[in-house]
DNA sequence: CGATTTTGACCGGCGC
DNA sequence: GCGCCGGTCAAAATCG
């Protein structure tokens, strides 16, 4: 099964909000994140090129912090549910996305000192997890996977603007 | 007092 | 079959 760019729609039922000036970042260490995120899509480069065939990756751009995506359709059960892993750099590893979470779990893994966090969304019937971990080589980067999708609307987008219209604001 | 976090136990898949 | 490894459970602690 093959995934094509226009997927890339699933990111923005992950993470609407990447308002960041609400993180309260500690001002000396985290300077980049006080910029206001924009958001553009480039076009995918050979960085990505050894991923199976129901991966796709794609650069994006969050201002001054880089990011890349890999999203995964996955198979079997969980057929048509779609997971994506993005890497972040923040001196935080949790990042408001407008949705509300429920820790479930940590976890040391093998040849990474920082442990995992396991993660679920907190709505009533809805399965989406989320896993976040710092990198081990390059501390100042978390990586991020959501997996599965919302059966419902992003709290933070219905008492505002939806969800296109919240990316479009930070432009 | 309800919701969430913490934490070790538990469990299932996989490689040997 | 056994042990490692990653993911989840669940009871107790903590939070608001």
């Amino acid at each position: 099964m093959e995934l094509n760019r226009d997927d890339h729609l699933d990111f923005e039922d992950f993470l609407v909000l990447p308002h960041l000036e609400t993180h309260k970042e500690p001002a000396a260490a985290c300077s980049s994140l006080k910029a206001k995120p924009s958001i553009t899509l480039s076009p995918v480069n050979g960085s990505c090129r050894d991923l199976p065939s129901n991966t796709l990756c794609v650069d994006y751009m969050l201002q001054q912090n880089y990011e890349g995506y890999v999203m995964e359709r996955m198979e079997g059960e969980a057929a048509g549910k779609v997971k994506v892993a993005f890497r972040t750099r923040s001196c935080l590893e949790i990042m408001d996305d407008g949705y509300k979470w429920r820790k479930y779990g940590k976890k040391k893994i093998k040849n990474n000192p920082n442990p995992r966090h396991y993660y679920r969304c907190s709505m009533e019937g809805c399965k989406v997890k989320k896993r976040v971990e710092r990198e081990r080589e390059d501390e100042q980067f978390v990586i991020t996977t959501y997996e599965g999708k919302h059966n419902h609307e992003n709290p933070a987008a219905a008492t505002s603007l939806p969800a296109h219209q919240n990316l479009l604001r930070y432009h």
